[in-house]
DNA sequence: CGCTTAATTTTGACACTGTCAAGATTGTCG
DNA sequence: CGACAATCTTGACAGTGTCAAAATTAAGCG
């Protein structure tokens, strides 16, 4: 048994032990006493690789978004397929993950981090590029004519983006409830969004 | 000066209050002992009108609902003016609502209060109401052109009250900060959910 | 009026939280 | 080896939700 002092790791163990205890007790379910008990390690350890509760948080978030970055890019990154396919594609694996993390996902948009005064600059530079990406796609759909010309690439990204983040707030906030919809409930807000003028 | 004792309207004055206190400091800003003594009254009177922390937000909830109710059946009640208008109308003061009353909008569609194992059965009676209204508004827009019929009633509910509520989200939880255009995101929102068949 | 009873409020207490200050332990580098 | 910085611990404080028991008041009934 290795001391109990500098065991190297501390702040990755605390980040990957408050991930699954926030998947088992809700974001309000971690404490970072019980958090660094867990951990083995006193109550106050964690001060020394977090300045605070909501520091830690923060990096959560920048994980959080982080893989959403990683399996939204896998496919856009897919040329291949018919342009509709693509479009939906997008459109399932966001909600998937959004209802696979739901406690992830609502702290990634929640006020707690982004109404506080400091968001960090590390937290912008891992949670706009996700958005950017997405604000080029929609205009290249626009351009490819599966998206309507008619609305602005800004207005269009952040209308279609809000219908996928309402949905999955809804589905992970126990709103919605009938897990069998979401599939169904995707197809149908695919389908208002797609560009009618070209079928 | 009366007695503090039954002081008899206790409780709609801790509710008062306590919608006060969150709209200046936000629902982790509210704390019972801090409402009992702006109120005038020991630490656990409270809880003699409500069972707990919980039941009190539950009841800022219930008034919540109501008055979004209100503010969207007096849109529907407008029967004379155009269709496209008329669901223009509808979004508008959706959104305005959430954004005047960002905190309680929030609680209102929080897991807190709905996948907590005791969602009070008055608390569905509240919000029921608001939804299905919806639902039978967006059938008789079907029948009237105004939204597609290719797709279900339910989910073109599901999916168009989700745009509304992804946006009104982003929006109070400062994801999307610019203000100024509200009222272009609604319009756009507004214009892919319109059935462009008819056009 | 007075007595009983229920409604309401208070005081005291407990476990829990985030966080700070001061001290203890360990690794690192000259 | 010795100084220094990094890291961890112990002790402490204010604040939280909530319960139990006691105190206070209102209401109903003779």
């Amino acid at each position: 048994m290795k001391s109990a002092y500098h065991h190297g790791d501390l702040r990755e163990q605390l980040i990957e032990s408050a991930l699954t205890i926030i998947q088992e007790s809700g974001v309000e379910g971690l404490s970072l006493r019980k958090l660094a008990l867990q951990v083995g390690v006193s109550r106050t350890a964690p001060y020394h690789h977090f300045k605070d509760k909501h520091e830690l948080l923060c990096a959560l978030v920048a994980l959080g978004f982080n893989k959403l970055t990683e399996q939204t890019s896998e496919v856009l990154a897919e040329h291949k397929q018919d342009l509709a396919v693509q479009f939906r594609r997008y459109f399932d694996v966001y909600i998937d993950f959004a209802v696979s993390n739901p406690e992830v996902y609502e702290l990634m948009f929640s006020r707690l981090i982004w109404k506080s005064e400091q968001v960090s600059e590390q937290l912008h530079q891992v949670a706009y590029p996700c958005f950017t990406a997405y604000v080029a796609q929609v205009k290249t759909w626009q351009k490819q004519g599966l998206l309507t010309h008619d609305e602005s690439s800004l207005r269009l990204t952040q209308v279609s983006w809000g219908m996928m983040h309402g949905i999955a707030r809804l589905l992970i906030d126990g709103i919605y409830v009938e897990e069998k919809a979401i599939s169904e409930m995707c197809a149908c807000a695919v389908n208002v969004l797609l560009n009618k003028a070209v079928q």
